[in-house]
RNA sequence: GGUCCCUUCGUCUAGUGGCCUAGGAUAUCAGGUUCUCACCCUGGAGACACGGGUUCGACUCCCGUAGGGACCGCCA
């Protein structure tokens, strides 16, 4: 039998990157065993559960480029607010077999009795009130279901497939509760429900869940269930050392997704966080396929920080395919021009030209903006530096010669630039930042041959011709 | 308060008793290259939380201390 895993979010929010690190771990985790990877929401939750967060969470996963197979059966997308008859039968079951009971204590009451413990300085539980009183369907009051905590024995020891050796004594454990006083299953019962009728193998999830799963393998002890293999992956923490929050918007997928991060660099920077394969730091999505393992995942939380991040997007603007890129680009392109923008010839060589320059998408539509738009303006510190009345007439002899250049290309731009710089014994930085300010605006872009010649004949003379103007304005 | 978990350079990590005067990456600093910015190249600084054991030998095993964290709901 096949390794089947699962990501199970609760769309109460966007998807935030330690949910993608998990959903991914799942992912190349069965991908490597050469099973299937499934998706299921679990929306039991009203409250909290919106249309709009489960979309969000979807379109995270379909951005880093996250596929799920179909749950048995062909859901291809389970939710658990769709299965609560389900969940009713097996509570059924459980009652049945006399692993669970009714139980009439009210919230406040069990409140009161955990109160209680508390005083007296013993950990706050329920305290079995009910749990002799084999109380039937007919008790005439609202009643909640509660499992029937085994006396002792070792029921909840498991091995981790990342943490090792786990588990603790049942006697720690008080009668929970499986089903609300309106038969609806909680989020405990319904996992191990879903899990088991999903035919889920492995389950890989954060190290807040480890607790929990003690009570989960008694909920299939008691169903009679073969329990699933549990990795628990250490957390990841926000930089100050705290757990990441549902609400920490800022490390939300979409929010890296924003900030021009490409897909390839978050999927390799989360794969990396808490996992690592010998010394690689670059990993494709399909070498994740190809290496990831759990021996792989290390024990302790990792801080998220952007340092290694940028650095990764660095890298990926060097070397992703030229059509990829101008994939992912596209957008902060229109957002920079202000209008759709065609990808031509010469933005595309453009865009090369940025590669090397660029930390993220945003900075390198950024760069691209004296391409991308007429209307760009002088910086005025820029032009008070290096558009000065003295740098008037090489710039006008420089106007005179690439005029009459025959062919706009990068040697003959360079020959031009000599016909002038030789003469006059300048250097070359000297000419050349001048025109960078005329054309672009600022004093960064590419060299200034590329520069030029990617922005074509026509728009550079004019730019110069009217930086020209503005040196021989200069100090007058 | 209880149970459980974690602890190697600022950060991500390698390390499964001798290969460790602890490796890589990133960040940082200093040089080099250079028409700007970057890229790139070279070099520097930078860690086994602490204390006890076990052992011929401990970053690696055990115990304790300290620090950090998770969980203890008719939330998920």
């Amino acid at each position: 039998m096949g390794v089947v895993t699962r990501y199970a979010p609760s769309p109460t929010g966007a998807l935030h990157i330690g949910g993608a690190r998990t959903a991914l771990f799942n992912w190349a985790f069965a991908r490597h065993e050469g099973g299937q990877f499934l998706l299921r929401i679990e929306d039991t939750d009203k409250e909290r559960s919106t249309a709009e967060s489960e979309k969000l969470v979807l379109e995270a996963l379909d951005w880093l480029g996250v596929r799920w197979d179909p749950a048995p059966g062909g859901d291809p997308l389970p939710h658990q607010s769709q299965r609560g008859p389900r969940y009713r039968e097996a509570i059924a079951e459980l009652l049945a077999r006399g692993h669970a009971y009714r139980c009439t204590c009210t919230p406040a009451e069990v409140e009161a009795m955990r109160e209680r413990a508390k005083a007296r300085g013993d950990k706050p539980r329920y305290d079995g009130t009910c749990r002799d009183k084999q109380l039937g369907p007919d008790v005439g009051l609202p009643f909640a279901v509660r499992l029937r905590v085994p006396e002792s024995g070792g029921w909840t020891r498991w091995e981790d497939l990342i943490a090792g050796p786990a588990g603790e004594d049942a006697a720690e454990l008080d009668d929970f509760v499986l089903a609300r006083t309106d038969g609806s299953a909680i989020y405990h019962f319904a996992v191990v429900v879903d899990d088991h009728d999903m035919g889920i193998t492995h389950v890989i999830r954060g190290r807040e869940h480890m607790s929990s799963t003690p009570r989960q393998l008694l909920i299939y002890q008691g169903l009679g269930w073969e329990p699933p293999l549990f990795g628990h992956a250490p957390l990841l923490v926000e930089a100050g050392g705290k757990k990441l929050s549902k609400r920490a918007e800022s490390l939300s997928v979409q929010s890296y997704r924003d900030r021009g991060f490409t897909p390839e660099t978050v999927l390799n920077y989360i794969a990396r966080l808490g996992w690592s394969h010998g010394d690689l730091e670059v990993f494709s999505q399909a070498d994740l396929a190809r290496l990831f393992t759990l021996e792989g995942v290390g024990q302790s939380p990792s801080q998220v920080h952007d340092d290694k991040l940028i650095w990764l997007s660095q890298h990926y603007l060097k070397t992703l395919p030229r059509d990829v890129l101008l994939g992912h680009l596209q957008r902060f392109l229109d957002a920079e021009a202000g209008r759709p923008v065609p990808v031509d010839d010469g933005l595309a060589r453009l865009v090369d030209l940025l590669r090397d320059r660029s930390k993220t998408l945003v900075e390198m539509a950024s760069l691209a903006r004296f391409y991308l738009r007429d209307d760009v303006a002088l910086e005025p510190k820029a032009a008070a530096k290096h558009l000065l009345p003295a740098i008037a007439e090489p710039l006008g002899a420089l106007a005179g010669a690439l005029e009459k250049l025959s062919t706009w290309d990068r040697p003959s731009l360079e020959a031009a630039f000599r016909s002038v710089i030789e003469p006059r014994k300048l250097e070359l930085g000297a000419l050349a930042q001048p025109v960078r300010v005329a054309v672009t605006g600022g004093t960064v872009s590419p060299p200034i041959f590329e520069t030029l010649e990617v922005l074509g004949r026509e728009r550079s003379l004019r730019r110069l011709g009217a930086a020209i103007a503005v040196a021989q304005r200069g100090s007058a």
